[in-house]
DNA sequence: ATGCCGATTAACAATCGA
């Protein structure tokens, strides 16, 4: 089972591009991350017609998460547990039945978090805190199970192309990687690192000053997997080339594929 | 990097992102 993660950037600037990548990378799930989208706005039987069912979770302007899915979803929840009042549309969760087991899914837009220190920084930790204890939950079924998106975070240095541009930004601040490393240190695998060593590995790249020329990237877009999803994990990967196609998002795909 | 670009909404400038 391959399953990918998008920062899309706005599902109307970006559904024809979406669609090439999904013919040629042919996932068999898709976690997409800004949509920007409200779900009545969201082109979903682009994706039907190739076979994806489509569930979403938008907002009017910003944010907003959704799955694209070959394979059966069910028991579809919204939101990120842990605050009510919470109206950012940030978190999906779903389970894919696959050939040989199930998975849950988690797709994930975490909060940019800047400028530091403000409430946009105090909203970003107090996100980070209810994710931990969404992934506590996750952690205690003993299935195979995964959190994937955008996290903004980027974990080390060596994920930065420029570290020391970033260390003060909330991308990369001490409390940003703690809060970061104590969900992972429940027992999640990072697929990536799982796989790949070393740094210059990016899955963002800013618009602006030539930072995709110079690959001047960061590594923020992240798959946490349980211990039963990280028996099944075969392979990830970052599709950087689409970044060099016109019009194309600041982010690229990250993708796994799964014995599951 | 103090948003230099890009998307979105709502107007034809402001807001947001990382």
């Amino acid at each position: 089972m391959k399953i990918a993660t998008f920062n899309i950037n706005g599902i109307k600037a970006r559904h024809v591009a979406l669609c090439e990548w999904l013919d040629e990378a042919q996932p068999d799930v898709a976690l997409l991350q800004e949509i920007k989208s409200v779900d009545e706005g969201f082109p979903r039987e682009m994706f039907e017609d190739r076979g994806y069912n489509v569930e979403t979770h938008g907002q009017k302007g910003f944010n907003g998460v959704a799955i694209l899915s070959k394979l059966p979803l069910e028991d579809v929840t919204r939101g990120l547990p842990g605050d009510d009042s919470d109206e950012q549309a940030r978190w999906i969760e779903a389970t894919v039945m696959g050939e040989h087991t199930s998975v849950r899914l988690c797709g994930l837009y975490l909060p940019n978090g800047n400028p530091v220190p403000g409430p946009k920084y105090d909203y970003k930790l107090a996100w980070m805190e209810r994710l931990k204890s969404r992934a506590k939950a996750l952690m205690s079924r003993e299935e195979p199970a995964l959190m994937a998106g955008d996290y903004n975070i980027i974990p080390l240095d060596e994920d930065a192309a420029r570290p020391e541009v970033w260390q003060e930004d909330a991308l990369a601040r001490p409390e940003s990687r703690r809060a970061y490393r104590e969900i992972v240190n429940l027992g999640f695998t990072e697929a990536f690192r799982a796989r790949v060593r070393g740094g210059g590995h990016y899955s963002f790249w800013d618009y602006q000053a030539g930072a995709w020329d110079r690959n001047d990237g960061i590594r923020i877009d992240h798959f946490l997997l349980t211990p039963q999803a990280a028996d099944l994990l075969r392979d990830c990967a970052i599709d950087k080339d689409i970044r060099n196609r016109p019009k194309p998002s600041d982010h690229v795909p990250v993708w796994i594929e799964l014995a599951a």
